[in-house]
DNA sequence: AACTCGGGGTC
DNA sequence: GACCCAGAGTT
């Protein structure tokens, strides 16, 4: 083993001992964080991935109390369970979220299974989330390694590897379950997170005079934590130009079902097409909808940026003089409380427009 | 290994 | 604007 071996060797077996009583003066207290259910464990896990702890609590905490437990959710219909994860994004994970608590229904039993392996098994459930429900739920001494960790663990071992390979998590991952506590496992994946949570910080400088490492980080010893950790270069984002229309007919609105595949697959939509169109050529097109005769009120610009393609929109609101028979006419109360429309096409229903529905 | 899949903070 | 976030599934 050379020195540089060495060095690692020591930084992550010092992790433990320092950072769990960390932790347990510093977590967070957080709505999933009251039991170690496996359930709210899980379902707190998959409304985490890429999305912020802000922004999640207030979906978990109305999930749960519409789905208490796994059956509910087995059961749950899915227009209802989009509904309550709309505005959330990534909606697979909610479908996966599903088809996972019918296999535990049928396959399990019910019971949610307590072991890495098994766990790995359910759909929308990898190697990061399954590390988190084994270590926190049934303290097996399995890493979860996330966005936070990998960001943590470069800092405090100066590491300029791309943490975006695949190689580089699971090297981190052996690593760290080389140096897994017997007992408080699951303290031990929180505290790594935590750390890069509320110190070791994504975005801004960390805040380094804070850190229970702060002495022994190498990155901090240097000077270039803010330089790390190193990821790959970007991608630039597609552009797409699509045509919407905000369709009455009297206080009705036309939406129309997505897809059951792709982009806000099964979510609901306003009705609107590829391309950008004039105003004449948007009435061109609603008259072979079938919702003659029609009346332009206005236009409105709107832009959407999803991870990977942007849509300019450009948006027609229309009054018409009947109802088309391709698309569902709803009204304000169920576009509100029953329509699972997404963040992209709610933009258009603004003010003026609810003042007129 | 590269793409797909949301939406919103933060700088 | 650009980046990032308690990632997983598909190709």
């Amino acid at each position: 083993m050379n020195e540089k071996e060495q060095s690692l060797d020591f930084l992550y077996k010092t992790l433990p001992e320092i950072l769990i009583p960390w932790y347990l003066k510093h977590a967070r207290d957080l709505p999933w964080r009251k039991d170690r259910v496996p359930y709210h464990v899980w379902l707190s896990e998959i409304m985490l991935q890429q999305t912020r702890v802000e922004a999640v609590k207030g979906y978990y905490t109305r999930f749960l109390k519409e789905f208490p437990t796994i059956a509910d959710l087995a059961e749950a219909d899915e227009d209802r369970l989009l509904k309550l994860w709309e505005g959330l994004g990534y909606y697979n994970r909610a479908r996966n979220l599903q088809k996972a608590a019918k296999k535990i229904i049928s396959e399990n039993n019910g019971v949610f299974p307590s072991e890495y392996s098994e766990i790995l098994t359910l759909p929308g459930i990898g190697e990061y989330t399954a590390g988190a429900i084994a270590s926190n739920c049934f303290d097996e001494p399995v890493a979860a390694v996330d966005g936070n960790v990998l960001r943590v663990i470069s800092r405090i071992t100066e590491s300029y590897e791309d943490i975006q390979k695949p190689a580089v998590k699971k090297q981190v991952k052996a690593r760290l379950e080389a140096v897994y506590p017997r007992t408080r496992c699951g303290d031990f994946t929180q505290s790594l997170m935590e750390l890069g949570a509320i110190v070791c910080v994504p975005s801004g400088a960390p805040k380094c005079g804070v850190c229970p490492m702060e002495d022994l980080c190498v990155a901090h010893r240097h000077g270039t934590e803010q330089k790390l950790p190193v990821k790959n270069t970007k991608k630039e984002r597609k552009q797409e130009e699509r045509t919407v229309f905000i369709l009455r007919c009297g206080t009705k609105i036309a939406v129309k079902k997505r897809k059951k595949e792709g982009l806000l697959a099964g979510l609901w939509e306003l009705p609107n097409i590829s391309e950008k169109k004039t105003a004449k050529e948007a009435m061109e097109i609603l008259s072979e909808w079938g919702v003659s005769p029609v009346s332009l009120k206005r236009e409105a610009i709107r832009k959407h940026v999803f991870s990977h393609i942007q849509w300019n929109m450009t948006g027609f609101y229309v009054e018409c003089g009947q109802e088309a028979p391709e698309m569902e006419w709803v009204c304000k109360n169920e576009l509100g409380a029953s329509i699972a429309l997404p963040t992209a096409f709610r933009q258009f229903l603004d003010e003026d427009f609810f003042q007129n529905v």
